[in-house]
DNA sequence: TTGTATGCGTTATCAC
DNA sequence: GTGATAACGCATACAA
């Protein structure tokens, strides 16, 4: 009875678990122990170099792999980070996790990408994955439904740092990279302003993110610094998908005094949503109506007109969020100091606002 | 001395290193054993409901989360799949990532993700820490510029599960999710064709890889079908970027006799190519120059006039490689077979083809 | 320079 | 139903 059993594990070890080789298979090939091959294999200084060599090559011929699993495991962390985000097919956030990605290529990190759908089950979900996963470090742009930011407190209480980006909690006092949201408002407005524009209307994200607040008031700055009124009638609240955007356009343009431009302060998507109802309805952009998205998609180039929009440089701000982290992960202190990097957007000027100019391409 | 290191590293331990709560913390706690409490977290039979409950309640207020890197260790997976792709920015993968999400969602499954940026050097070190990270499945659409796939062996002689999906080596044995390339292309070329195009220029890409050979096939296909013939100076090789498919362009309407159509087979970043040039150049789209593109990115929606495209159900087929990969793992054979699941793509016809119709929005 | 012993946190397999 | 123990593969303090 026994004996079946033993002949069918083999058979099992043999045929289908290709076992994978482990220090110890080295050590006994050599006669050393494992500590030693250890060592060899970690470029310790107390090896000699004939043993070392030895060891790299019996490794190589053996097709061995270190198994990360234990070593993690034996030094308390993953040499992991997690990413957080709202959605990768935006290029906001692939770009930042592509730079991560060029940043911590080298230093053999390795990227775990959850999307939270925006959705806040989803994301407290993610996080605890990644908290499970023993992550290093864990860079997050929050969701907009959500408003309970236990999740995060609970990042810190393991002990893993926390990095968020562009979307904030301004009360959690973690490491931060960000945008200048508000000047770079500023700028845009008041550069429809210069163009000619004086109804400029603001589609506005969920204020109780900070970037949408900082938007918002990097607009009405740039009223006040040109004495222009701010006409509530054309502040409206929550457009900022695509869909949201051409419906609140379609009430704007039908108020008896409609706009002459729209600041679509949310995203470039609903600043489509503005152009193709106002195309669709007759008005002509940018000569009846000015448009100005934010965060430089791909297509903003390619629409007819043009969109004028807002690059947040989001590959270099993944590559300054990596950076961060390998900065103060060094760093012994007992307490980790928050710090905030703010990151200056660049406005891009295109045909959807150029009225002056005659060019319309 | 000695004590002087203690209190030090008693501090350490205190103020620094926020130590996770263990099983054992729970089981000292509840006068267990570390084995019991493991057994009442894991749903074992073996505990009585009483204490489970106690455990359950216990962890809770610990704030307890199960080291996985311990779990895995010991069970000798990951339950992580490792995904490869040339860049996580396109709409198709991207897709593709969000399908297996999906899918793995709810099994409690995490997504290791690569992106090769299309160099094979890059792909082969993604592929080795996948291994080293000990995924259970690696995932891949290989990048364009590698002939060699002794990485791709390697995954297999580790006993890692390998899923090659869209562009795949047809010569490796291995589970497969792709298109069927060329019906789709066949029903493209068929549709210009049947709008009454008779000189169809074909962008392709390249043609060590099989999707794009496919692709060509049924362009020849639909050439022969409709007895036209087939013109060499109509077929551009390599053009299977924004860039090069606009260099083409170039060339092609310059051409005595120019084509009256073009079917980027490579992207529809080609066929944007296509389509600004012959914009600027002053080609009437689609009166004078039909274009259809390859994988229905969501510009093509937006461009002016909108481009025919290809749809590949790329969420869906991301959901079957997930899908594919749970069927197979409770597979207990000695060897696995081979298996190519073909999923039929879709022809979504828009402005940029559409010569018949005289609605050209 | 090498070997010995121990632990990282879990789970499987016993015995009780 | 619970407890004791070994093992997953590796890395380090310590002894030799």
């Amino acid at each position: 009875m026994q004996s079946i059993a033993d002949i069918f594990l083999f058979l099992l070890e043999t045929y289908m678990r290709k076992k994978r080789t482990t220090i110890y298979d080295i050590a006994e090939k050599l006669n050393l122990t494992a500590s030693c091959v250890s060592r060899a294999l970690n470029n310790s200084n107390y090896v000699s170099e004939k043993t070392r060599a030895l060891v790299l090559k019996t490794a190589a011929e053996l097709n061995y792999k270190r198994n990360i699993l234990a070593t993690n495991l034996r030094n308390g962390h993953s040499k992991t980070i997690g990413i957080v985000v709202p959605r990768i097919n935006q290029n906001f956030f692939s770009n930042i996790i592509a730079g991560i990605e060029e940043a911590t290529y080298e230093k053999d990190y390795n990227l775990v990408i959850c999307q939270s759908n925006e959705e806040h089950e989803k994301e407290v979900k993610c996080i605890n994955t990644l908290i499970n996963q023993q992550v290093d470090c864990i860079v997050i742009s929050i969701s907009a439904d959500g408003h309970d930011y236990q999740h995060l407190k609970n990042v810190i209480d393991h002990g893993i740092q926390l990095i968020q980006f562009d979307r904030v909690v301004d009360e959690l006092e973690t490491l931060k990279v960000i945008n200048d949201n508000e000047q770079a408002s500023l700028e845009a407005v008041s550069h429809m302003i210069e163009q000619g524009y004086g109804r400029i209307a603001l589609l506005e994200g969920p204020q109780h993110l900070s970037i949408f607040k900082q938007r918002k008031a990097g607009y009405l700055a740039a009223l006040k610094k040109y004495n222009l009124p701010v006409i509530h009638e054309l502040i409206v609240k929550n457009a900022w998908t695509k869909e949201l955007g051409a419906k609140a356009t379609r009430k704007l343009l039908s108020l008896s005094n409609p706009p002459d431009a729209v600041f679509a302060s949310t995203s470039d998507f609903s600043a489509l949503g503005v152009l193709e109802v106002a195309t669709d309805i007759g008005f002509k952009v940018p000569e009846q109506l000015g448009i100005c998205g934010y965060s430089n998609e791909a297509f903003t180039e390619i629409t007819s007109p043009s969109i004028t929009t807002i690059d947040q440089y989001s590959f270099f701000m993944g590559k300054t969020i990596a950076n961060l982290y390998f900065e103060e992960m060094n760093i012994k202190e007992i307490a980790i100091q928050p710090k905030t990097i703010s990151i200056k957007p660049n406005l891009i000027i295109r045909s959807s606002t150029s009225k002056k100019s005659t060019e319309t391409k």
